[in-house]
Formats: structure tokens, sequence, C-alpha cells
DNA sequence: GCAGTTATTTATCGAAAGATAAATGATATC
DNA sequence: GATATCATTTATCTTTCGATAAATAACTGC
């Protein structure tokens, strides 16, 4: 099965035996192969394996994603390979370059982490609103408090990758207006937009709760912290807040 | 006047000719000076400039912050030199190695932006503990919501830099505890240690404001929201949740 | 088991990185 | 104004980086 041909966003061209994508390119010419590590351990030369391109390229992605994770976008294409036990020009052949690997990765990592299931959730007005503020922050805290997600999203915001505008963007429209709107219809009685002030609570005690996964992740700063209990106490601030503003007529 | 001698962290050896520190070494040897910027704007060759050295070194670990926090601490030496209008071999001849300018950025950063009133403020019973907390956090975002920072600190935490551990220690010690007591002696009315829940809520409410520094400043995602609502608003769910602790009898 | 296909490696290029040595020229002192 | 000092530049080395071309070897179909 030869490798896909023009239309594929990573692909490889068999006629002109080279990698192509639709990404920005800036061409630079060649290397030593030589990583510097001690070759101690792999003094046994392993026999090559030959993996489908599919496959390969599956694994070249998922490594790549760990080794960026740990290393920072500014490590080397030879460490990447390295973690992948195979050579740094392999990577060639499924990547025109080292942009494209890394364009991959930001897509895996944001991409299709939001699961509609949430939204359902959220909006199902047959339970009260804090136990399925609970119950939302426990799933979403269980997919996005992983150190690979978490690194590489601080790690795109300060490289000011765009794709991390979306997707605060995105927290905005499907998680605090929709649980402003909730809170509202629970305890406010009457139904209108959100305001800016309660967007801008709500996004602080949802930033509390997203912290403490940065301390927890990143910074490695707290020790056998109660996640379901802190979520509870935030979630139950979050309430009082809202309510607070409700009550005032804001 | 010469340039200090051994003692000095940082300084240059006149008899060897070297730069040294106190850092962990690691030698290696040469290199182009060409840096690939348009010369455009620099074709009127600049006299060069001659300062003394401790307003050199100082120059240098100035620009080295802004230059760190915006490109990077994998940006190359060369950059920064081009900034300051200097040649790179330049800054050799104040700091023995890149390691060691960017610990000198670090402790600059990190070391001294604690300010010993803010302890008074939040120790001052004279006031209620409202006021103080709004006049404390107002202090506190003027001097930590500025970006390059904020860009340090991330950087840092992701290289698992351990002066970031320590100031997470103190923010611990000098902001959250003593929170928690004052709120305690003002509405709870006897005399504990903290719990660790009450210190982890404390947490989420502190990080919900500084998640708004960063949403601000390394994100730019947050329009022209009010620092001032913000902290009051959040103070209030953080008053809400510790005398919610203390009714508990937790 | 031979041959064609192609996944993978070897070898190498040119640019950029950190670092050093030696030359240069601005400033102060006499 | 000549001289000494030393801040700064020029020139260069070595390593590492992204990237390419050509050789190699694993798998497939006959």
């Amino acid at each position: 099965m030869p490798p896909v041909k023009s239309p594929a966003v990573c692909g490889y061209d068999w006629t002109t035996k080279r990698a192509v994508s639709n990404l920005t390119p800036y061409v630079i010419r060649f290397d030593h192969n030589h990583l510097s590590g001690d070759h101690v351990n792999e003094a046994v030369a392993r026999p090559r394996k030959r993996l489908s391109p599919q496959e390969r390229k599956e694994e070249i992605i998922e490594k790549a994603i760990e080794f960026f994770a740990e290393e920072g976008f500014d490590s080397s294409t030879r460490g990447l390979a390295n973690r992948l036990g195979v050579t740094q020009p392999l990577l060639y052949r499924y990547f025109p370059s080292k942009g494209d690997i890394v364009a991959e990765v930001y897509q895996r990592v944001y991409l299709n982490r939001w699961q509609e299931e949430w939204s359902i959730l959220l909006l199902d007005r047959a339970q009260p609103v804090e136990v399925r503020l609970n119950s939302f922050y426990t799933l979403y805290t269980n997919s996005i408090f992983e150190r690979k997600w978490m690194r590489i999203y601080l790690f795109a915001g300060l490289r000011g990758v765009d794709i991390n505008q979306r997707y605060m963007v995105m927290v905005r429209d499907k998680i605090l207006k929709p649980i402003i709107q909730e809170v509202l219809f629970e305890f406010g009685g009457k139904v209108r937009a959100a305001t800016e002030r309660e967007i801008e609570f709500t996004w602080a005690m949802h930033g509390g709760i997203f912290y403490f996964g940065i301390r927890k992740l990143i910074y490695d700063n707290c020790g056998d912290a109660d996640l379901k209990q802190i979520i509870a106490d935030d979630v139950a601030a979050m309430l009082f807040g809202l309510k607070r503003f409700f009550n005032q007529q804001i």
C-alpha cells in the first residue's frame, strides 16, 4: 500500500521522494548523526524494525507528544528519534519539517478533548446544578489533569500558538456561560445573558481548579490533596458568588 | 577600578582572563558572528560604547530578563547581544556561561519580590480582614502581574527550576496561612492551625486570581476586565468558603 | 527463493549555537 | 600628546541542529 499522494496533510510523495504538507515551509540543509548519549546499552545492534507507514507515523506522533511535553518544543529531532529507537532522518520521511510534527502534536493534544456528553451533563436539569458541577469537574479534570497535556498547554501558551486562544473561547462558551445560565435558572429565576462580571468570576473559580492542576502536574507542589474535596469546595464558592450576584440584581 | 576577583559570584579574573562563577560549568569551544537580522538600520556603524563593568553587567541582566521572558531560555546569546547592541563574545566577559546569565535572571526575577509591608498589612487587625485582603491582592497583583515576571515564572516552572518550589512555599507560608489565621480570628473565634482542606481551598481562590494574570499576560485572553472587581468578588468567595469551614467545625 | 518495493539507515551539508583567543580602540593618567 | 589600561570587537573553533541524498535491508508477491 503506497503512501498517500498530494491531498494528505502530511504524506510522502513517491514521485518527488519528498514528504509533503500544507504548512509554511522553511528550507535549510544537512547534519551529523551521532547522538551524544552513552551507547553502552545499545552495543547490541538491534534489528531494523519495519512498520507500516500508518503505524510508524502514529508512533512518531505519540512519542512526540511525550517528548515535547517533557523537553519543550525547542528540543531536537534527534532526541525524539532516539526516544523512538529510530534514526533522525526517518522522521523526515513522514513529516516535511519539525514544524509539521509540532503542529500535529498541537492538533492531537487540543482536538477532540472536549466530550459532548459533558455538555449534556451540564445542561441536565433533572439534577441539581451543584451535583452537575461536581460531576462535570470530576470528569473534566480527569481528562485534562495529565502531565503531558498540561505541559503542552503551557508551552503552547508561551509560544503564542493560536490554538490556545481557540481553546479558551471553548472554555468560555462551553463551560463558563452554560454554568452561569444553569445557576441562573435554578437560583435566579429569570433568563438573561451572563454579564462580564459573572463570567470573570466564574473564570476565577474555574481557574482555581485549573491552577491546582498546574501546581500538581507542573510544579509538583501538592501532597496528597483530595481533588474531589477541592472541587466540591470550589463549586460551593462558585455557587455562592453567582447567587450573590443574582441577589444584587446586577 | 579593576573587576572583582575570586569571591564574586560572577566576575572577571584579570590574571587568567576568564569570567568566573560558582556555577557548574560545561566546557565547549568556538563560532560565527553574523546575525541573520536585517542590517538595514545599522548600516551607519555606531560608535563603540564603553561602559563601566558595573553598568554593563547591570544592563546585560536587565535586557536578559526581557529577552528570555519573551523568547524563552533556549534563545541564543547572539539574540541577547543583538538586543543589547553589543557583540556576543562581550557577554562572556561578564558571565562564564549562558547558564550563569540565566541563573542571574532567576535570582533577579524571584528574589526580593516579596515586600515585608504586605505581611504587616495582612496582619493589621485594626482593619476588617476583607478590607485587608482587597488591599493586599491589589498590591500583590500590581507587583506580579507583569508580563516578563509571569512568563519567566512559567518558563522556570516548566524547566523544573527549584527556585519555583521555594516561591510556592513562600506563598503558602506568607500569604495563605496568614489569611486563614486572620479570617479564623475575625470569624471563627478560636485559635488553631490551618487545616489542609482550608489551605487547599485558599490556594484555589488565590489561584483564581493568579490564573487571571496568566490569561491576561500569557494568553492575552481577557478584554478590559476590572481587576479590582475581580479581586473583590474572589475575596468574598474566599471569605465565604473559609467561614463555611469554621461553622462546620472541621 | 528471487525480484521489486519501500521502510530504514548511513553519510553528509550548511546554519546556528555556545564559547575562546587575539586584535582593537575608547578612556584616564601622566 | 604619549602611554597604559581594559571594555569591546573581530575572527574562529566545536558541537548541535534541521534537513537531504544515497545506500541498505526488510517485507511482498510471484
